[in-house]
DNA sequence: AGATGCTAATAATACGCATAACCCTATGCG
DNA sequence: CGCATAGGGTTATGCGTATTATTAGCATCT
């Protein structure tokens, strides 16, 4: 096999009887200070074709500084067994709009560190810094966010995929509106006659609830009420049935499988006697099962795709970060919101 | 922002005092020709830490140095949005071993040339060189294979996934074997009595169905019949129910689907009237509706491991290629075979 | 005749790293 | 004492390309 080495610049220009540098101009196409006589680039063109060359990237970037290749780093693994958090959607959105912007994407996956912690800086050194930029996605603990800040500090260009604050601020990134969808589905409820709501949040603080919340509490509608899904018995939807609500916001949809269990229990019917709208879509990935209550859609792809735009723009255009971009998400009217109960017949 | 140049081996050797080749042979562990005091070495990894040093690697590559990237090539869209056919499993395995051997992984996506087609030389340039190595997926042409047995007679350490056989044949895979598979489902069916069987193929002449027809030829029970899964007419299937068949062998679940159909509308019914086994899982991802019928697994997450096992020692122990290895399918037996029926009775 | 400008090309250099070739010092040994 | 050897480095070079600086020839203007 004998490992035959690459034709070269240097191989072509020999053969085509003039300098390399002739060649390389021939191929970027790009005429700055050089200029070439249409003969000499026809002689050139003609070379590389009978020796069949093919330039170095690597060389090629080395020399012009641009790796064109974008980093994805993940807080968790990037393909999932258990589908629960599901990148997948933005990583279609990520790979069709890296394609269009002409990078390759690199998928970080020695990064994890002692006990399964996931962290940037392996062995000391920073592994993004191989790509131009870098697109992040998954749940940050605060020692996650103090070393974002470090690389963005250290001037690595990076675009997170969903809301993420930290230290310093001055993180870039693309998220879904949850504050305005929100705000929409309350509003949905309003126009349906629902005057009594009671908001079920989760006890965390992701920037993602928080905006959510945000929405709802813009609506100046009412209560909200913190705890874990698991804790939502019988006996506490039975208390605040009697509360007088009549609409639910549901922070999740495990709180919505909960509900739909405890509803099912007392013979309740949706919209019949209560109405409720979720927060987001299914985290699971079921397609079909998909459930018909009502609530927003996040457009995954779509924020995957703005990202890598963000990026690229940034890389080659200059545009300067930190960028905040938010995107609508899609509201899903279904079926389980509806207009007051005439009478609250139950019990 | 001042684009602030990045760090480089020379500005780590300044700092901890010593020459830049100390740098690079601390970095690559590597001490040939080179033996460095422990305290030395200390300095070195000190002052990357606090410069915030990583590698090059474009530069690394041209060097002769390893990246320690994996490049993954796919001849469709990684990500497809019709998730027909799924890498979704191959990526899996290729991900959690990639993460055990220490390597990146770069998703080539800059490769879609003019009419959609993907090639690996585009506009020229062999694109996967900057990786150590790559792994492949997906169906080729034989332009494709042309064009793989070029990057590989030109020394880029490959690894397909799936059997693929290119002109000069030295191309690396990790494969199901289907032929192993295919023939256990005949002893299957014959060990249920079944000695009048049907063979339906596609035209198709991919690795993957040569390998299930092998199968079925080694067992020597019978005719092989080669038409489109559009073209699997009820006539049609009532022809081969005259004939006297009592087990079909499906190429795949394009035909399983028909049958089933053709079957509802004449009453009949698996394996009470006829046998039949389907040579692989369904293609597209639906979990749940998995159908019940006979048929393997083909261990995807499994290939993925290997290939990247392959790969990883190829380039750091020095395992010669080409190399092929075949794994298992698991066998799946269904409710769609069972013993031959008494009485042949329909119509 | 000298200055100017334009075309067409060459030579030289930098990019960041790996590595071969080389050098110096201390130590051991017969 | 002379020499071999091992330890601990340094210098120099090359990888293939992009790009800048430079040169050389020739026509045009003043």
């Amino acid at each position: 096999m004998a490992e035959k080495r690459r034709v070269t610049q240097k191989d072509v220009a020999l053969r085509a009887g003039v300098s390399q540098a002739i060649v390389s101009t021939v191929l970027t196409g790009k005429e700055g200070n050089i200029r070439i006589n249409q003969e000499t680039r026809n002689r050139v063109l003609q070379a590389m074709r009978e020796l069949g060359y093919t330039p170095n990237i690597a060389a090629q970037s080395l020399a012009g500084g641009m790796s064109r290749i974008l980093g994805v780093f993940t807080y968790d693994s990037v393909f999932p067994t258990n589908r629960k958090d599901f990148y997948y959607p933005f990583l279609e959105g990520i790979e069709e709009e890296a394609s269009r912007s002409d990078f390759d994407l690199l998928l970080h996956t020695r990064t994890v560190g002692e006990g399964n912690r996931r962290s940037i800086y392996r062995g000391g050194t920073n592994r993004l810094l191989v790509a131009d930029g870098t697109l992040l996605l998954g749940f940050m603990d605060p020692a996650h966010r103090e070393e974002l800040a470090q690389v963005i500090a250290e001037g690595h260009p990076c675009v997170f995929i969903g809301r993420r604050e930290i230290p310093g601020g001055n993180l870039s990134y693309v998220t879904a509106d949850y504050t305005a969808a929100t705000w929409q589905l309350v509003e949905h409820l309003l126009a349906l006659g629902h005057r009594k709501f009671v908001y079920l949040a989760e006890p965390k603080q992701q920037e993602s609830a928080l905006d959510r919340r945000q929405g709802y509490r813009e609506t100046g509608v009412g209560e909200v009420v913190s705890l874990e899904p698991g804790e939502f018995t019988l006996a506490c939807f039975k208390r605040l049935l009697r509360s007088g609500v009549s609409a639910l916001v549901l922070e999740n949809d495990r709180f919505a499988r909960r509900l739909q269990g405890h509803m099912a229990e007392l013979g309740l019917e949706a919209p019949r006697d209560l109405s409720y709208v979720v927060l987001g879509d299914p985290l699971s990935g079921e397609e079909d099962g998909a459930p018909g209550w009502t609530s927003f859609e996040i457009p995954r792809q779509a924020m995957g795709r703005e990202a890598v735009r963000l990026l690229a723009e940034h890389l080659l255009g200059g545009l300067a970060f930190p960028r905040q971009l938010s995107l609508p998400c899609i509201l899903r009217l279904g079926n389980s919101s509806g207009p007051v109960p005439q009478t609250q017949g139950w019990g």
